[in-house]
This record gives structure tokens, C-alpha cells and sequence, in this order.
DNA sequence: CGTTTGCTTGACAGCATTCAACGTTGGTGG
DNA sequence: CCACCAACGTTGAATGCTGTCAAGCAAACG
């Protein structure tokens, strides 16, 4: 029911798994300076990324035509925005490497996290609604980005009906995803909200090669808290319980899960 | 921020309005059986909701293509569902006359509204994510709904740019919703809730002729509270304060707005 | 007309928030 | 290299919003 933008299914990448400990990101030396766009491209076709993205299902003649679609990778510096609410909506844009979260604001400045986005997923279906982007994407890392000029996805989804299908089927996705978080958020108390929250990052991370059971957090409490509904010495406070349950180990924003099936059985749990 | 389903033009249908004590469902005295499928069709064309549905921006000859993919109508009597969570998804609905809810349940039993449809609004995009419906669509009242089988939506998609490009708008229109609910549900007390939930609802109903300061709930207090993450304690409590406060006169389901001004600083108040 | 379902209201309890203080980490500049 | 600062995280105490439980009422339905 929480499953996640992750596909359904356990794909695993063909790329040895790297330890979670290590970044998400590439952490090169000669990082481009943010927003800057790099002059190579990466073909879909040969992107090790390819069962978790937008190509999954594609048959390798159909990858050919995807890769010209596929415009240059844009590299993003950690707390830069990929996009902002109101900006003119012209792509979307394919997660390569790093980590991102997506925020709207009211009027009156709250604002809320609706999403944490990872390698293979993608940004941007939002601005579609109203050609201007309807929401805030930031990077919580070093990242870079696929762009995917929108106009040319449309003009190729007629030609090939398997991509439109999976594109098609990628909006559903985020639908699905978004109301399992709505049952979260109205429905849930702290303990099974960061419990669901847990599994469902280390599920998404696991499809990914990474460990089930160890992760690093890429986001603060604060941002927990927002995506959550929660404050953030609520999430605090909440992982300390866990560790003295025994469900966790918590070293700031190193996490390590002890007792896997003890947290899925809180999110299942009867509101006692 | 909350903006919902309906279309953020202000679009008025043709049709003269109808007095909202009225039902938004026909209450023929020889309604057909629940489920029954009717053998006349309707045209698209012809439709008097073509500027809030599928149609939107089509021109005269797109709409006669869309005609002939459009199936045939299907009444849904009231408490009866259009398809539940699990049944293999073959078609999408846009609800024609009547009011529905959508709803998830978790494993152990808790379910959560994620939303209301009326006329013009579609059904069933959760389902092409899994080719299964994800969801229960319920009709609140004796409905008729159109349907439109997907594969046939596929093909013709692939035919017409801007039926694509409506279709993609429609999903992501979804998107934008859910994000708004987060919002709602993450971050706003039980006054903003409800405040936010009624100024929505008048809007759509705005849109479609009707008045949009008297209003008739077609959902209980417990599915209002479902929808907003409370309980329908708290929800017919917050009512009652909105009438002592002179916001709103409740009559049971009748809703009068005699402060739009009121709820919409409620809403947009910053939490005191 | 009786039964069921939905709505309202009161009293009380509990969970999350608020406010506050303190500890930790990582980056910057002297 | 170290000190300092800012951002982030942890924890405690008290408040309050919403949930829970219960009772009574109103409306809908057969």
C-alpha cells in the first residue's frame, strides 16, 4: 500500500552494488558547477539504470530512439533546485545519480515535502497540469539529472506504444504513490508514519543493489517531519524509541535496521 | 494550492444551472438496474460537459473520433461500486451525472477517502500502473458514468497530439491534487481542513453551474473525516463551531456559505 | 411505525506539538 | 591546526488539539 515510486518489482541493477555508506552521488573531484549543462550524452540504451527508469520494457531497436530524445545530463549542487514553482515546464527529468526532494508552499509559508526521489525516478510530471512546474525540486546531494525535453517524449510516445504505455504507466505510478501517502498521513500515528517511511526507502534503495537493512539518510529530521506530517523533534524523538526498542540503530543519519519484521508489524498494526 | 479535479479555468456549462438542493445525479423513477450497461451511447460532441471532461480543447472533427471511443454509459446506483481494488483495469470512466468516492484500505482494515468525483472528472487512472484497479470507486449517489476503454484511449492518442496532451494534463492535473491534499493533510489544523474542503468543493460545483455559496454534501460526516484525516467527531464538532462563528449555516448535509471571506482566512491563516 | 443509520454533544484521555536547553557535527577563517 | 559558528539533532516539561467513549437525537428506510 506505501510501495513507492520504486517499481513493484525487485529489479536489480547489473552494476556491483556499491555500500550504502559510500554517496549516492558521485562525489568526483571535477564536479561541474551546479546547473551547469554537460556537453556528453548517455545513452539510455547503455545506462545501467535502464530496468528502474523510463526505458523499463523497451526492446533495444525502441532504446535507439529513446537515446536521441534523451538530451544532455544537467548537473545539480547539493540545496540547488532542479526547478521552482511558476518555472515554464519543458522537460522532465530522469534521476542519474544523487538524491532529491520535491516541496510545495501555501501562502502563508508552511510548506510540505511531497516526495523523496532516487536514481531511476523521475521529476517534473507535475508541470504538465498547467505548462509551469507546481512545485519546488531540490537536490539533497550532488546530483545530475537526465533531461527529457517533454515535447519530444509526446512526439515519440505516438510513434512507439510501448513507451507511451510506460510513460503512461509511470504517471499512474505516482498517483497510486501519492495516495498511499494521503493513508499515511491520515490515518497513521508517529511510530507506524516512520516505520512505512523506513521500509519504503530501504525497499526502493534495495532494488537499487544497495543493503536492505543499512541506509544513509539524505534528508534532515526536519525534512522527515515535513514529508510526514510530523514536527521534527517528533521524528526524533521517534527514532530514539525505535532504538530502544531495538528496532534501530541510530547514529545521526546513519541507520541501521535490526529488527526488520518488528517494524513492518507496526505499520500493519490496528491503531491499538 | 488546493485546487482539486475541477479544471482551474472558470469554465460554465451551457446547460442552465440547476438549483443545488437538486441532486447532481438523475433520479429518473425507471433508473436501470445498478451496473447495467446502457445501449445508447452519447456523444462526446454533443456532451454539455465536453469544456470540463476529456473534450477539453478538442476541435469539431478530434471530437468525432473521440466519439467513437467512447463506449457506452453505465449506471451505478448509489452505495454500489464502479470497480474495486484489485479488478483488471480495461477502462477509465468520466463520471457523466452523479458524485463518487475513491478509497484505499491498508491490510489491517483502516481505509482512507482519497477523493470525490463529479461530473466530468475521470475514474480509474490508479489502475494503469498494475493493470489493476488500486483503489474502490464508490457512487455516493445513483450515477451515470461514460466509459472509456484504454486501449482504444492508447490508440487513439498516438493519433491525436492533443487528445494526448489532454489526457497527460488530466493525470498530472491528479498529481498536482494529491500533492495539495498532502499539504492539507501534513500541515493543517482541522478548521483549515474543513475550510479548505468546502471552499473546493463550491468551487467545482461553481464550474458546473451550480451555486457557489449553498451546497449539498453527498458524503457522511465519517467519510468528510476519512477524506481529512479526522474523525467524524471532529469534523461535525468543527461545523457546529463554523455556524456559531457565522461561517456557515449546517443543516445536516445542507451547507450555506454566509462567510466566504471567513473560511478563506482560515485557510490561509498561519497556524496561531 | 419501528429500526437503522447518521449526526450532535459532553467529558476525558492521549499523542503530538510547543518551547526551551543542550549536545553534536561540519565548515570556515584566523 | 584550532577555534568558532551555524546548522542539525536530542531530550525534557507542559500545553492543547484531536481522538475516544458514551449518550441522546434526527432522519431515512422499509
Amino acid at each position: 500500500m506505501l510501495n513507492q515510486s520504486a517499481p513493484m518489482s525487485e529489479v536489480t541493477v547489473t552494476e556491483p552494488a556499491t555500500p550504502p555508506s559510500a554517496s549516492l552521488g558521485e562525489r568526483r573531484a571535477s564536479m561541474p558547477s551546479a546547473m551547469k549543462l554537460d556537453s556528453f550524452k548517455v545513452a539510455c540504451s547503455s545506462c545501467n539504470l535502464r530496468e528502474l527508469c523510463l526505458p523499463v520494457g523497451l526492446s533495444q531497436p525502441q532504446l535507439v530512439h529513446l537515446d536521441s530524445l534523451v538530451g544532455a545530463r544537467k548537473s545539480i549542487k547539493r540545496g540547488d533546485a532542479l526547478f521552482h514553482t511558476g518555472d515554464p515546464f519543458k522537460s522532465v527529468y530522469a534521476v542519474r545519480t544523487g538524491f532529491f526532494k520535491t516541496r510545495i508552499s501555501s501562502e502563508d509559508g508552511r510548506d510540505q515535502v511531497t516526495g523523496f526521489q532516487m536514481a531511476g525516478e523521475l521529476l517534473g510530471l507535475d508541470g504538465i497540469s498547467t505548462d509551469r512546474h507546481a512545485c519546488d525540486a531540490i537536490a539533497l546531494e550532488d546530483s545530475q539529472v537526465c533531461v527529457i525535453p517533454y515535447g519530444q517524449l509526446e512526439d515519440l510516445s505516438r510513434e512507439f506504444s510501448d513507451l507511451q504505455h510506460q510513460f503512461h504507466k509511470i504517471m499512474s505510478r505516482e498517483i497510486v504513490r501519492d495516495h498511499g501517502v494521503m493513508l499515511l498521513l491520515g490515518s497513521m500515528r508517529a511510530e507506524e508514519r516512520l516505520a512505512a517511511f523506513l521500509l519504503n526507502l530501504t525497499q526502493r534503495l534495495h532494488a537499487r543493489g544497495f543493503s536492505a537493512s543499512a541506509l544513509v539518510l539524505r534528508m534532515t529530521r526536519e525534512e522527515i517531519g515535513s514529508y510526514l506530517g510530523l514536527k521534527l523533534e517528533t521524528v526524533s524523538r521517534t527514532f530514539s524509541k525505535f532504538q530502544d526498542e531495538g528496532l534501530l540503530e541510530v547514529k545521526q543519519r546513519d541507520i541501521r535496521i535490526t529488527d526488520e519484521a518488528g517494524l513492518r508489524a507496526l505499520v500493519n498494526s490496528v491503531r491499538c
